[in-house]
Formats: C-alpha cells, structure tokens, sequence
DNA sequence: CTGGATTGCTATATTCAATAGCATAAAAGG
DNA sequence: CCTTTTATGCTATTGAATATAGCAATCCAG
C-alpha cells in the first residue's frame, strides 16, 4: 500500500505524539491522574504559590479548563488554596500532592527514558531542541 | 518561574504536536476538511480500491470512527463506494476529491516547509526519522 | 456446515481544548 | 476620586479525536 504520509514531518509527529499520549495515559491512570493533572500538578510543585492563571500561561491551557481541573484536584486534597489577591489564589501541593507529584514526576522520567531509547542514537540528541523550537515558535498562535 | 517540564521529550512531543495539529485544522478547515479526512482522503487517493478497515490500520484510527467520517465525505460526493465483497466496500475519490485531495496535499507540504524552517538547521535532519521511529515502535499497543 | 474472524455500523463515553459570557477585583488614566 | 480597562476565576456549551461494547452480515477454514 503507498503511504503518501510517512514523509511528511507534521504526521510523524501526530502519530509519535498520539503514541506517546496513550502510553502516558496508561501510566499515569495507574496513579489515578490524567495527562493534564499530572503536568499541572509537577508544576504547582516546582512553583509553590503560582496562580491558576500562571500555570495557563505555562502550560498552554485555557482559563476555563483550568477551573474544573484544580477543583477536581483540591477536592482530592492534592493542591491547597490560599488567597494572595482579591481575586487569584496561590496555589500549593499538599503532602499527599507531594508524594503524587513526585511519583508522576518519576513516571515521566521513565517514560522519556523508554522514548530516548527507541530513537536511533544518531538522532537522539537533536530530538529534544527540535521539537522545542517547533512548539515554542508556535507562541504567536497560542499567544495571550 | 521554574518550568520542570521542559526537558522532557514527552512533553516537547505533545506541545509540538498541539502546536502543529493546531495550525494544520486552520488550513485544511480553509479547505473544508477536518484534519483527519485530509489524512484519510489522501490516502484513499493514493490507494484506489482501498477498504475502510485497511484504512484504519494504516491510520492507526478506529473501524467506529471510520465509518461516520467515510459517510460524511461520501455525501459530500469527495468519495465513492463500489462494493468489493460482501462486506466491504473499495474506496475512491470524485473528481471533486481528486482536487480537494491534491489541494489537501500542497497545503500539508506547505506546513512541513515551515515546520523545517523553524528546526534549526543542524537538527532538521534528524527530526522525521526520530518521530518515524518513535511512532513505529508503538504498534504493539496500537496493534491488530 | 459450523465456528471463528472480518467488516461496517450504531451508540455511547472520555478527554482535551475552544468560545462566550459573567462577576469580582485590580490597575491605569483622567 | 472616579471611570475605564484589564485580569482572574468560573459556568456552560461546543467541537474534535478517540475508546469500548455490541450487532448483523459476510467470509473463511476445519
């Protein structure tokens, strides 16, 4: 069968990316978080005090997915609020958090060990800079 | 702010990924396509005669999923269906298709021209057999 | 000919992400 | 000080991609 798809850069990495998204799914559901509770919760963890809408601008999450996603995770007693502004809250992993956070945190590192090993040597090391400066270019679009 | 997320292949795939996908449905939606019936039409033109089930292995896309996709393009007089077997029908584009699927394809070089240019010179080389091998490795999970 | 596999399909659920709109609060400018 | 603009958190809704379960019809192999 022609595959008219195979050499082309954007779909090599919708397939890679897909890929790696379910594997990641599959380890992180064994720690009862999502894709996207885990990242926040690493970074809430790395940046005691940040607010919700700082971890958008980091993460690339809209405002109004943030909400239901740190309710989801306060509720669990996994990140603590403490009001620092009228109307923004900092945000802190509490000791349970902690522990979770560092279990993804170690989860993720395995993971990215798995992926490193299945690339050829050769290309290894020019993975990581080249798929930064593809989404990090990418800020115009995703920009505010 | 420390960003502890950044030099994880995992993560820089699924931002890049985001990033590309994202900018990929503006174009193909210019055309009128959702990215996943630009894939599938251009394959189907590359592959006269070829099954929704065929498609789906090679697009890693569910049968459930092919199936309403396929309706909506043959509506759309994009596809025609000409039973092959009992069960299964040989897939080929329109005229109408045809073009689309060609304009489709200019619009997927187009962005994997500027996804090159971004990656700096000295990793470009390296970036299409990384992902190929990433995603190809992942058909154990992905499989059957 | 019978049992297993394949195909296309419906229905449904999940996850992520996007938009629109809103109330409150802060910041900026006169 | 007052008004306008911006920022923040939130609700509600939508769209897209994807996953599973199950089904009827068909094919194929023992």
């Amino acid at each position: 069968m022609k595959d008219p798809l195979s050499d082309l850069v954007g779909y090599a990495l919708r397939r890679a990316s897909s890929a790696m998204m379910e594997d990641m799914a599959k380890r992180m559901g064994a720690l009862g978080l999502r894709t996207s509770e885990a990242s926040v919760l690493m970074l809430i963890r790395a940046n005691p005090g940040i607010t919700q809408s700082d971890l958008c601008r980091a993460l690339g999450i809209q405002r109004a997915n943030m909400a239901p996603l740190i309710a989801r995770m306060e509720a669990r007693k996994l990140v603590a609020r403490s009001r620092s502004d009228g109307r923004s809250f900092g945000l802190a992993v509490t000791e349970a958090g902690e522990e979770l956070a560092a279990s993804a945190r170690r989860v993720s590192d395995e993971q990215d060990s798995g992926l490193l090993a299945i690339v050829p040597p050769e290309h290894r090391a020019h993975l990581l800079p080249a798929l930064s400066a593809l989404w990090r270019a990418d800020q115009s679009s995703s920009g505010q």
